[in-house]
RNA sequence: GCCGUCGUAGCUCAGCGGUAGAGCAACGCACUCGUAAUGCGUAGGUCGGAGGUUCGAUUCCUCUCGACGGCACCA
């Protein structure tokens, strides 16, 4: 009997009935042999040892592939879970789940001993041994009453609970790897041999099934790759972000600060506020050009105004309030209020429409503790706010300029973006035909433009849904920021209304938008992004001037004072150290023109410079520089 | 908020029952210096805070504040 196999290529084959998967592979190549970790038989995962019982398509996956190189980190988590097991005892190590993340694996455990990143070293050694004993991995349909049977035998409460919560007709497999079994849908290695370099990178708290509610076990991090070079690559990735990490860099580039006073509250140094003053003057220069006028509210108003939005009701656990003289008022955690207060303030005609009100708003949110992080998650934050009054007819061009306004941005600093569409979320407000009409709108701007985008259901906001920006940094990493958000309920909520050309009034609709996002956040990201060392005409101290001795200080002040006037940040290092040292200090931190003026600078008007990342270019007259200097600058290079 | 780890000089860190130590930075002196660290010297700490154990606590315990790694949360 023989059954005919058809192949990635396209081609077919024929086999006796009964031939696995590896000698499938095996038969097309070496390569191809040393290579296959498992097949997609007719589209679903399978081990290499499953024989073929009748026709279909096979595609062999290969560690190369992403399916291979998951199906290598699974079987790494089964082995790091056997090394637990084996080192504090089987009954004392209660197994969660142990799936393949983006880049590696953990394992959740529930155990009484807390395990920390000492232990982890023991556990990897436990694991090189069992790659050792190379145990074959075996795969074992199961009954349901018999996987009952056999996880409780083993002491596996939470195993039970996932059998327990599969479907029906769920086909039950578990693996065995000698003395450990593990409930798992495969596929995996062959044997333990196949793995080759590991590493477990942390341990932590992780609640059972992702609920607060639960239990906390233990989870496990780990990361696993065919080949040690890849490892290693892999680590000092790892090594080169912790390098960039805005909180380290802040705070040896002195651009802003933390206290113990206020939590999750920056505090700007003068270096980090040159930083935000260009982005708030490029931002508000190109938002002059597109017709938005700036605005400021009162950072604190009274409750009810926060009743009236609808803020009480969806957001009061994260605001702060105060009650002084008997009247309770909330530091806002949005802008929109206020806006829609000044909105109200005039009356409108359909003429002017859309009023573009941008703001530089500095909000206050109440984040938990263990959520902040750096300049990434604070409790105060500045917004780069506007709220766009539009008519109804006016909806998709307007959110059309926004977008080229955020690409345009976006673009200086080289960031690549993706785009998601974010919906209704369960706890909103308003009717659903509104909702369904807003979305309908965002998807269909998204949809004209040709962009793609991915759909987040039930993340938007309370009142209303959004387009975000995801913005991709240098290291690849994925941030949010730019937002586009449709709402029909603040209007209402304050009746907002203009006179249209019928003379009847009119309900406008809000789009509320930012570009950075938080300003805050985005001088994190953007830190890390150039790891520290930011363009010209971001960089806090543009240029510094370098004495070679005391006696060419006044020079040095001179240049200085020229290149100052000229607008451009300047600093003069006039301690009484050697050039070495100045110029070494000055390259720390990252500036990105040095002068160094001496006899020979003094006698001709010039000043050596030293271009960062270029090193030494020679003398050039100041006049000159100054104007390369700003050419730059104007060029956001 | 939850689990775990950590808080010692401005910074990075050592010490871990007998009232603290290094490097860098700062300050002073000498050198007046030419493209990534000149030498010598000085000063600097209620060892995050509050309790407790002890003859004695930076060290051990409890609580608390803050930070870090995650989880949950992120309108």
């Amino acid at each position: 009997m023989s059954i005919q196999v058809k192949l990635a290529d396209g081609g077919s084959k024929g086999y006796p009935v009964g031939t696995t998967v590896g000698e499938v592979a095996a038969s097309l190549g070496t390569s191809l042999r040393k290579q296959a970790v498992a097949g997609l038989l007719d589209g679903k995962p399978v081990d290499l040892d499953r024989p073929l019982q009748e026709n279909g398509t096979l595609q062999i996956v290969t560690l190369d592939s992403k399916e291979g190189l998951d199906i290598y980190r699974h079987s790494t988590a089964h082995l790091m879970a056997q090394a637990i097991r084996r080192i504090y005892g089987a009954d004392a190590v209660k197994l969660g789940i142990g799936p393949v993340i983006a880049d590696g694996f953990y394992y959740d455990i529930d155990m009484a001993e807390p395990l920390s990143t000492d232990d982890l070293a023991a556990i990897e050694a436990e694991m090189k041994r069992i790659v050792q004993e190379d145990l074959p991995i075996i795969r074992r349909i199961v009954s349901r009453p018999e996987a009952q049977e056999l996880f409780a035998r083993l002491k596996d409460p939470l195993k039970l609970e996932l059998i327990r919560d599969l479907p029906e007709d769920a086909v039950l497999t578990v693996y065995e790897q000698g003395e450990f079994t593990d409930l798992c849908r495969g596929p995996h290695l062959p044997s333990t041999g196949w793995i080759k370099a590991f590493k477990l990178t942390s341990v932590a708290g992780a609640y059972w099934r992702g609920d607060s509610r639960n239990k906390m076990l233990q989870r496990i991090y780990g990361t696993a790759f065919p080949k040690q070079a890849q490892l290693d690559d892999h680590l000092r990735l790892l090594e080169e972000a912790r390098q960039r990490d805005h909180r380290k860099l802040g705070k040896e580039l002195g651009l802003f600060m933390f206290s113990e006073e206020a939590p999750g509250m920056p505090f700007y140094l003068p270096k980090g506020m040159a930083i935000r003053g260009e982005l708030e003057g490029f931002e508000r220069e190109l938002q002059r050009q597109s017709d938005y006028d700036e605005v400021r509210t009162p950072l604190m108003m009274n409750n009810r105004l926060w009743e009236q939005s609808g803020h009480w009701d969806h957001y009061k656990d994260n605001m702060y309030f105060t009650d002084v003289d008997g009247t309770k008022f909330a530091l806002k955690p949005m802008n929109c209020p206020g806006h829609m207060l000044i909105f109200k303030n005039s009356l409108h005609s359909y003429r002017e429409l859309p009023i573009r009100l941008a703001e530089y708003g500095q909000v206050h949110r109440h984040e938990f503790s263990g959520a902040l992080n750096g300049m990434m998650r604070v409790r105060t934050f500045c917004q780069d706010d506007a709220h766009l009054f539009v008519r109804p007819d006016q909806i998709e061009e307007e959110i059309g300029r926004v977008i080229e306004l955020i690409d345009r941005i976006y673009q200086v600093f080289g960031f690549d973006y993706h785009v998601e569409l974010s919906t209704r979320p369960e706890d909103s407000m308003g009717s659903k035909e509104l909702w369904d009409q807003a979305e309908a709108s965002l998807s269909r701007v998204l949809d004209r433009r040709g962009i793609p985008y991915r759909l987040n259901e039930g993340d938007g906001a309370f009142y209303g849904p959004k387009i975000d920006f995801h913005i991709l940094d240098a290291l690849k990493r994925s941030w949010q920021c730019g937002t586009i958000q449709l709402d029909f309920q603040m209007p209402e909520k304050f009746d907002l209304s203009y006179i249209g050309d019928d003379n009847q009034k009119h309900r406008p609709v809000v789009i509320h938008r930012a570009v950075y996002g938080s300003i805050d956040r985005f001088i994190g990201i953007l830190t890390e992004h150039y790891a520290g060392a930011f363009p010209v005409w971001l960089a806090p101290v543009q240029t510094k001037v370098l004495p070679v001795s005391d006696n060419y200080l006044d020079e040095a002040i001179a240049v200085k004072r020229t290149l100052e006037k000229a607008g451009i940040r300047m600093e003069v290092d006039g301690r009484n150290e050697k050039l070495g040292y100045k110029i070494r200090d000055a390259q720390m931190m990252k500036v990105p023109y040095i002068l160094v003026i001496g006899e020979k600078e003094k006698a001709s008007g010039t000043a050596s410079v030293r271009k960062r990342g270029e090193g030494d270019i020679g003398a050039v007259p100041v006049e000159e520089l100054a104007k390369r200097i700003l050419d730059d600058i104007c060029g956001k290079l």
